[in-house]
DNA sequence: CTGTATCCAAACCGATACTG
DNA sequence: CAGTATCGGTTTGGATACAG
């Protein structure tokens, strides 16, 4: 893996290398993992996924703040990435079961560790996570 | 904080409650955090500067795939979010150094347990974060 | 109940060029 | 070196309405 930007890449004068810390060793660990919790909501869903699985109106009920659009458009992209499975129960009226995977599993951990971050903060006054203004009209 | 959907609320018949999941207590300390590090390479920059502190270019190099702009947009979010300092070094040519405060430092732990899901997951392929193509003109 | 389709706004990003 | 300005494109998301 080149470490050099494409077009702008600056000089830095031999020598003065102060430390090469992208060395490919720890290089962008964060890179594949982050590819998977892709969107602002898909690390809430793992989340609310790791207690038991879920179904789709109460991980709505879970997140309130996210619109079905959104939670239908994540809970699809996680299963194409194998973190969730997704299971229809044929009953009347129907419904769905949401599950982790092995994978899913995996990144709970990690969760974990940012929701025990916020914990400690906790308390702080927390700015809304994105909330968008509607527009004046 | 009311745990129901504004507009659409679905209406989940009284007695079907699985489990109250979302009950305020372990509610959604992601979200807290989530708010720190939007944007898809505000982990990266807190990731290397959790080695020591860096300056712009450094980052720049550390982070091949982003661009001047956002790396600046990134820096500045996070310095007004007192997750790093900005101390610029009245050399010639002027230097700044970018460093974690204790609030920075406190989300690596968390990024840590993200890049050791990654490594864990290491080997296997990994689609790349969120390459865009270019317009084809 | 479980989604999907449209419409629209905002956030995010890269490339390029330019300033102090 | 350290940024900012501008431009255009992509991505994510909310609201609403509607479908299986």
């Amino acid at each position: 893996m080149a470490l050099r930007v494409r077009k702008n890449r600056v000089a830095i004068p031999a020598g003065v290398v102060r430390v090469k810390s992208a060395d490919a060793a720890h290089a962008c660990p964060l890179t594949r993992v982050m590819g998977l919790l892709s969107g602002a909501w898909a690390p809430h869903v793992v989340w609310y996924l790791s207690d038991q699985p879920r179904r789709f109106g109460e991980l709505r009920l879970d997140i309130p703040a996210i619109s079905a659009r959104v939670l239908s458009q994540r809970l699809r992209e996680l299963e194409a990435k194998k973190v969730i499975t997704r299971a229809v129960v044929p009953t009347t009226p129907p419904s769905t079961e949401y599950e982790l995977t092995a994978l899913g599993r995996e990144l709970v951990p990690a969760l974990a560790a940012i929701a025990a971050v916020g914990e400690k903060l906790g308390t702080e006054e927390a700015p809304p996570p994105r909330r968008r203004r509607r527009r004046a009209s």
